[in-house]
DNA sequence: CTGTTAGCGCATTCAC
DNA sequence: GTGAATGCGCTAACAG
């Protein structure tokens, strides 16, 4: 069943059936047995014809660094959000957080297989910029900021350094517990942040008391242990994540150590996790969603409008105070 | 940058490129010529093209009741891998637990869009079965059993049917809070499985211990609050989600409940937050990631040899227990 | 407002 | 082995 038929049935030329499906300009009469055809037959038109001839093809490619991460998943959603209601559909890349990968989906996407990007990328190597500029179609990348792209970002760095700074109020001796600083331009900015904030406040960073580690509620338990072990003076720590607070809080309770009186915990995400656990996590609350809509729309708008104007959106934060701070 | 261009620049037809890309038959000194051509002009074939003619996208369609759920994100995972690996595409559509976009997704990739379906349904109705008849290409269904189709799905009666078993081991008098059993088919089977338990062993349910809830923490809380503040003397709790469980663990926590001793409990999922808490919810382990890549592997077959077995692969469970039970 | 005419870029016969 | 010819299904001028 394709147009040239539905012509046929409804005794127009097969411009007029296009011209129905898309802007208009066809007269009632051959409207209605356009329309009455299409119903009978159920015709849909093949997208692929249309994406070769109109070189759109109304799809978006998503790089992401796995969807199994809480933050990660909720930006995706955002933007399914806002592409659905455009009518885009979204075209998933997990790359597993492996850099090559993010490379081999660029290419693939680069020509004419999507009409934009949204790319949420780990660490953006000078291979990746590279490779970018060849792509034809347009990217937002998120996460981080980059100058010659439109961005969607959040302000890691400052959010590290206000709750870092909450931790000084009331603390002298500070622990950190991070994310490997190295592949993660998230990690990269909390780290950064903290450490501002320890030198604006006088207090020098014994590096014994700071560690990075991937594992989540284990890791945190582990290095928890490492810290308290050697430098039982600590009351306070902060930790880029939810999940490293839940399993230094762990270590805590096992070792009678209280929370917030002997050390005051502040992490990172706001996620369900920190507040199941008792007391509660303080933590940073960024607006991943929110994030992935605007992304979307950010891309969305410079499809339409056919320039690009590098936007750069820097989100805000909020540091939920719970029971986990003095 | 096209086909000709390359077939003239090389000095051979374009019928000989194509052979090029495509099988082989070319002899060895037309094929470096092309290939020098075609590394030196950075040529990419167009893909659309290639749909049109050939009438395979190498796109799977995945549907999805909503990305930001864990055992949602970690089968797509699962699907993601195996997809990429075969070199597939995976364009997601996100229905947020919507019956229409499910029925408006699957006509939008009804026609030659995409090369197969994994649809991840909420509850099939008559309506999405018709439709699904329709539907031209393969479609593999997952989270449920449906005869007509190959599916892969997990099972939730005899999980649910083996936690409640354990709960009356050592207590008779419980009480179940699960998710709405009427638009979730994962919820309806924990239910049955439940009940069949309770009635297996002669306990009788009195329906004032039975709640369901959509919400997560919270409606766990209030739940467990309304059970306990008539009947005290209940002894078990059969969750749906672990959430649901460290909701109403936070309200024995609060009124001096002990966990297990007077109130054990069993839930679902075996999800970070229920390890996180104190006890650890005892749970039960679905594989998720493992669904995702057997549905995936089960689409490629399928699409690689070209008939549709109709298998269906029920995926196993285990209930892993912590110290939330007796 | 409508029909005719040309391709979009590629894969696939079919002769050679 | 190779090239010429054909058309996948549609949209976009263009002339009427």
């Amino acid at each position: 069943m394709n147009i040239n038929e539905i012509a046929e049935l409804a005794g127009v030329s097969r411009a007029t059936v296009s011209r129905y499906l898309n802007d208009g300009y066809v007269s009632e009469e051959k409207r209605a047995a356009i329309r009455k055809v299409i119903e009978d037959t159920g015709y849909r038109p093949s997208q692929q014809a249309r994406n070769l001839r109109s070189k759109v093809t109304k799809l978006v490619g998503v790089i992401i660094p796995e969807i199994e991460s809480g933050s990660v998943s909720q930006m995706v959603s955002g933007i399914s959000e806002v592409l659905s209601v455009k009518d885009y559909q979204l075209l998933l890349a997990d790359t597993r957080n492996n850099t090559r990968a993010e490379l081999k989906y660029l290419r693939i996407f680069e020509k004419n297989q999507v009409d934009g990007i949204i790319f949420m990328g780990t660490m953006l190597s000078r291979e990746h910029l590279h490779l970018m500029e060849e792509v034809e179609v347009p990217i937002v990348v998120t996460a981080q900021e980059i100058r010659q792209y439109s961005c969607v970002f959040q302000d890691d760095y400052h959010a590290a350094y206000d709750a870092a700074k909450m931790l000084t109020k009331k603390g002298r001796h500070i622990a950190y517990i991070g994310e490997p600083a190295k592949d993660k331009a998230a990690g990269k900015a909390r780290k950064s942040g903290f450490l501002d904030a320890m030198a604006d406040a006088g207090i020098r960073m014994d590096r014994s008391c700071m560690y990075e580690t991937e594992l989540c509620m284990q890791g945190g338990y582990e290095k928890a242990a490492k810290i308290w072990k050697t430098h039982p003076e600590v009351d306070s720590l902060f930790c880029a994540t939810d999940s490293l607070a839940v399993g230094a809080l762990r270590y805590f309770h096992e070792h009678d150590i209280q929370v917030p009186q002997q050390v005051q915990i502040v992490a990172f995400g706001d996620t369900e996790i920190g507040s199941a656990v008792s007391p509660a996590i303080s933590s940073v609350h960024f607006y991943h969603k929110t994030m992935g809509q605007e992304a979307a729309r950010m891309l969305v708008e410079i499809l339409e409008s056919g320039d690009d104007l590098k936007k750069h959106l820097k989100m805000g934060y909020q540091i939920v105070k719970k029971e986990s701070l003095r």
